[in-house]
RNA sequence: GGGCGAAUAGCUCAGCUGGUUAGAGCGCUGCCCUUACAAGGCAGAGGUCACAGGUUCGAUCCCUGUUUCGCCCA
């Protein structure tokens, strides 16, 4: 190894330094802040789905702003004024939760602070710790609008929290009422439906005796997932239809334990082969016996704290918790003989989202959003095609949901968010006013606006995170007021997120934003994979399958991160991410590194680097003469236009393999390297049109790939020539060339493809009759009907030597196809005859048999066509030119069959 | 129970409007350290498109059913 030359660029990619130091010189720049005025450019605006301020970068954040940010960078690059939102979200019980674990190790709970001291604490908290995230996105590299970062909980977005309850209030779309909600009682709040995780849970189901009030001799049989509830039981409920108890409706019996009589009901709900057909009713318990008790007018005896322990009600087993006292009460029941039998079940039970504790169905005073009429709207916009929701067979999944909403539970009994703008009056109350004594009001209270007195208390409860961030796309950019921001960037353009929050924000964003600006709040909605380990497993951290996108990001390089994301976003799938596939893209970066490297040293030297500093340099404009230069030209343009198609389509993974596989197996492979005896030549204008195309379709390819590789697309396109301060964010991103253009370029594609053809073709003889690689071969000679092509690629003939090592080749010389000791093929496209001298090289053997398989192969090609075109109903119903195809691939299939035959004849 | 989706190479997946010699990446095999890159080059092997019917001149693709798996809602 020799020492290190200084300013030798390293044969190895190293993105970290990369990486850093342009995140700083966009940052610096500017680029990513959006102007409140675009001033006549046309807008692309996304709004970040909030991650939420405890949160930090996980898989399912790394690709889904991934994705954003491929997004906003094209259409940034297209000219467009792109403003990507960033913020967080206040996430009122996790970030409560975080600061309550900070004071109980402490020694302190929130009471000791008191209520404005603990809010005080959280924002603390929030400024000190929180929002790491965002310096995880810009390792990232998301080209977000950093400078108008919005948070739920600033002032802006807490007015227009306020407008929209008061709003929806003084409309009866918001409304108070005791219910049964889903309660947490460790997070002692209330839960909205869609912060319920249901899991199995391998549990029981407990036949009881509930004694006859007529015979206590006599039972019925009760069959229960939950025997604590039994002693809030109102009813036991049989369907009205069941021959075996419906003597027994309206009859009482009696509770055991309790000893307290209740009725047997017919209820509809009652499924009579579940069980023993007959349940009990525990109205304050559960929601199915909610509504029972309501049909039938029964009490609601709740026997549960908040804390789901056993309260005054439950007698005896007071003070004890819920699973403690189901035991206890098994047993009493198993000493009283009242218990029959209890039998495996698997039970789905419902889990805080948040901390994971067994919730509890409980009876409270909660606010609720009328949601009915609000999804309507929300519906027809999807149905009329407003708003797209792209893959479209999510579309289903939005209605299934919209079309069966049930009001949501917006009051949470926690301190940390937008408190309820309501306000009690206790002088009101009193008398009966017909305001119940409850005023919501836009402005903070200290009179009651209906008897002047100021015997006000505010609602203690604040609202759903959730209600929040459904404003997000409208809340952000200045409403309830009529800001430019509103103005030029709303209705957003795109919505992207995983389909696991379809209801969280989708549905509620699309509700309120039609309501509140009569306008949808994104115009597509993008739902995109979610990410699971090698395996499959979804990623959790009790699994410890979990992997770290930032660890991820530091051993391969971001862009190798970010392009595997986009490689994989095939839509509607899991993707199941591992290192490995990881490494795979690190090496295309690699691949990308040494390319441009090759370019900067050989080809820059010679190029017009005039033509190549003018940053918005129109490759349609660019004169080139050779075969080569012209057919590259027109490959980008084709891999600009899949590129271009991919992401405006969501086909994130078409995109980046476009990308990979023009500059890979085009760029690379065949361009660098058909160019590399040009650059040594003596011809000064053959050289620098080599070198200026190379350099120009590298700065071309650079702007293709910088939506996903934003680093290294930088660093290297700053590499290739003076951009006097302009950056790759906001240069123009490729387009196809025009139709005429291509036209033009087609007859020199044609002629490179033949001649890779050649290549390929030869290159599989020497391989395959065993040559080897080093070895010099003599000559080789070109068959083709068509005289003047083969003429054309006889002109740049001396490629193909230099790419198979064989030292001459000539063309149509007829004689050698009856010399022995050559080998012959024909080429897929256009069916040139290749002829390789192999006299004295090589064992026949190896060819014939090379040639018999070949033979094989056409003959089952040939067997096909000719059935196809003997079946006449065939003939009479496809179409003219499938037929026309099929006559000629019948054709070439004799006529190369035939040439085998001639050639094997020989050998 | 209701709904949605998947099954294609050893693995992970593309295949958008029915006619393709069914593709890619990784892995595998062989040869090659050729001065951009061994994180590389060249070549190759590998598929009864889950199964059974149907529609069609023609089905990986459309329809029906079966099996297996996954997810969402109740």
């Amino acid at each position: 190894m020799s020492d290190p030359i200084p300013n030798e660029i390293p044969k190895v990619y190293e993105p970290h330094e990369v990486e850093k130091h342009w995140w700083q010189a966009w940052e610096s720049a500017r680029l990513f802040a959006a102007p409140d005025d675009p001033k006549g450019l046309p807008t692309y605006s996304v709004v970040i789905p909030p991650p939420n301020v405890t949160g930090s970068l996980h898989m399912g954040h790394a690709l889904n702003n991934t994705l954003q940010d491929i997004l906003v960078r094209f259409q940034r690059m297209e000219g467009k004024a792109a403003l990507w939102v960033f913020g967080m979200d206040h996430a009122g019980i996790a970030t409560q939760n975080v600061v309550e674990r900070q004071l109980k190790a402490e020694g302190k709970n929130r009471d000791d602070l008191g209520r404005e001291a603990f809010i005080q604490r959280v924002w603390k908290w929030k400024e000190e710790s929180g929002g790491n995230i965002r310096h995880q996105l810009k390792k990232l590299g998301c080209s977000l609008d950093y400078e108008h970062e919005r948070f739920t909980m600033d002032e802006g977005l807490s007015r227009a929290v306020r407008e929209v309850f008061v709003k929806l209030y003084e409309e009866g779309l918001i409304y108070r009422a005791q219910r049964l909600i889903n309660w947490c009682p460790r997070c002692h709040t209330a839960l909205s439906d869609l912060e319920v995780d249901y899991q199995e849970i391998n549990s029981h189901l407990w036949h009881i005796r509930y004694p006859l009030e007529a015979d206590p001799q006599d039972h019925i049989i009760v069959a229960t997932t939950r025997p604590e509830t039994l002693l809030g039981d109102t009813a036991v409920a049989v369907h009205p239809d069941d021959e075996r108890y419906k003597h027994l409706i309206g009859k009482n019996v009696e509770l055991p334990l309790v000893k307290r009589l209740i009725p047997i009901v017919g209820d509809e709900m009652v499924d009579a082969s579940f069980g023993s057909g007959a349940v009990k009713v525990t109205p304050a318990h559960d929601f199915n016996d909610f509504d029972v008790g309501n049909r039938h007018n029964l009490e609601r005896v709740n026997v549960f704290t908040a804390d789901a322990r056993m309260n005054e009600a439950a007698g005896a087993f007071k003070g004890q918790d819920r699973f403690e006292a189901r035991v206890n009460i098994v047993r009493e029941l198993e000493e009283l003989g009242l218990m029959l039998k209890i039998e495996e079940h698997k039970a789905s039970v419902g889990h805080c989202y948040r901390c994971k504790t067994v919730v509890e169905p409980y009876l409270s005073m909660q606010w609720f959003v009328k949601t009915t009429p609000l999804a309507q709207p929300a519906i027809s916009a999807v149905r009329r095609g407003k708003t797209r929701i792209l893959p479209q067979h999510w579309e289903s999944t939005y209605f299934n949901w919209m079309e069966n909403i049930r009001d949501w539970c917006v009051s949470r009994q926690i301190w940390w968010g937008h408190r309820i703008p309501a306000w009690y009056c206790g002088r009101c109350m009193e008398n009966a006013h017909p305001s119940d004594g409850v005023i919501v009001s836009r402005t903070d209270l200290k009179v009651c606006p209906h008897c002047g007195h100021n015997d006000l208390r505010q609602e203690s409860d604040v609202l759903d995170t959730w209600f929040s961030s459904a404003l997000w796309p409208f809340s952000t950019l200045g409403w309830p007021e009529q800001t430019s921001r509103l103005q030029a960037y709303y209705p957003t353009s795109c919505l992207v997120t995983g389909f696991d929050i379809i209801f969280f924000w989708v549905a509620r964003m699309m509700m309120m934003g039609l309501h509140f600006t009569g306008k949808v709040p994104f115009d597509d909605v993008y739902i995109h994979a979610l990410i699971r380990d090698a395996q499959g497993q979804k990623m959790s951290k009790s699994k410890g399958n979990v992997i770290d996108p930032l660890e991820v990001m530091e051993k391969f390089g971001t862009d190798a991160f970010r392009f595997t994301l986009a490689a994989f976003a095939a839509q509607g799938r899991d993707i199941k991410l591992s290192e490995e596939r990881v490494l795979g893209y690190r090496n295309f970066c690699n691949k990308i590194w040494n390319a441009a490297r090759f370019v900067q040293t050989m080809a820059l030297p010679h190029a017009d680097l005039d033509a190549l500093a003018k940053i918005d340099f129109d490759p349609a404009k660019l004169e080139v003469k050779q075969d080569i230069s012209q057919w590259i030209l027109a490959k980008f343009s084709e891999a600009a236009s899949e590129v271009r198609k991919g992401i405006n389509e969501y086909r994130f993974n078409d995109a980046a393999m476009a990308t990979y596989h023009f500059f890979w197996g085009t760029y690379c492979d065949w361009f660098l390297e058909l160019i590399k005896s040009g650059m040594k030549s003596e011809d000064a204008a053959l050289r620098k049109e080599f070198a200026t195309v190379a350099a120009l379709v590298l700065d071309q390819s650079l702007r293709l790939l910088h939506p996903f590789m934003p680093f290294l697309s930088e660093e290297l396109w700053q590499k290739l020539a003076p951009r006097q301060g302009a950056l790759l964010p906001t240069a123009k991103f490729p387009s196809a060339l025009p139709a005429s253009r291509i036209a033009e370029l087609r007859a020199a594609e044609e002629r490179i493809e033949a001649l890779t053809a050649i290549v390929e073709k030869i290159r599989q003889i020497r391989k395959e009759t065993g040559i080897p690689d080093a070895a010099q071969l003599s000559k080789v000679v070109l068959f083709s009907e068509d005289l003047a092509a083969l003429e054309r690629i006889g002109a740049i003939g001396v490629h193909i030597g230099n790419l198979t090592k064989i030292g001459a080749f000539e063309l149509n010389r007829p004689e050698i196809k009856a010399e022995k000791g050559v080998a012959r093929g024909i080429t897929t496209f256009r069916d040139i005859s290749v002829w390789v001298d192999l006299k004295g090289v090589v064992d026949l053997q190896k060819e014939k048999q090379r040639q018999e398989k070949e033979l094989a192969k056409l003959n089952n090609g040939l067997q096909g066509t000719v059935k196809m075109l003997g079946n006449a109903e065939f003939v009479a119903k496809a179409p003219p030119e499938l037929l026309e195809e099929k006559r000629e691939a019948e054709a070439t299939y004799r006529k190369k069959i035939q040439e085998i035959q001639e050639a094997l004849a020989l050998l």
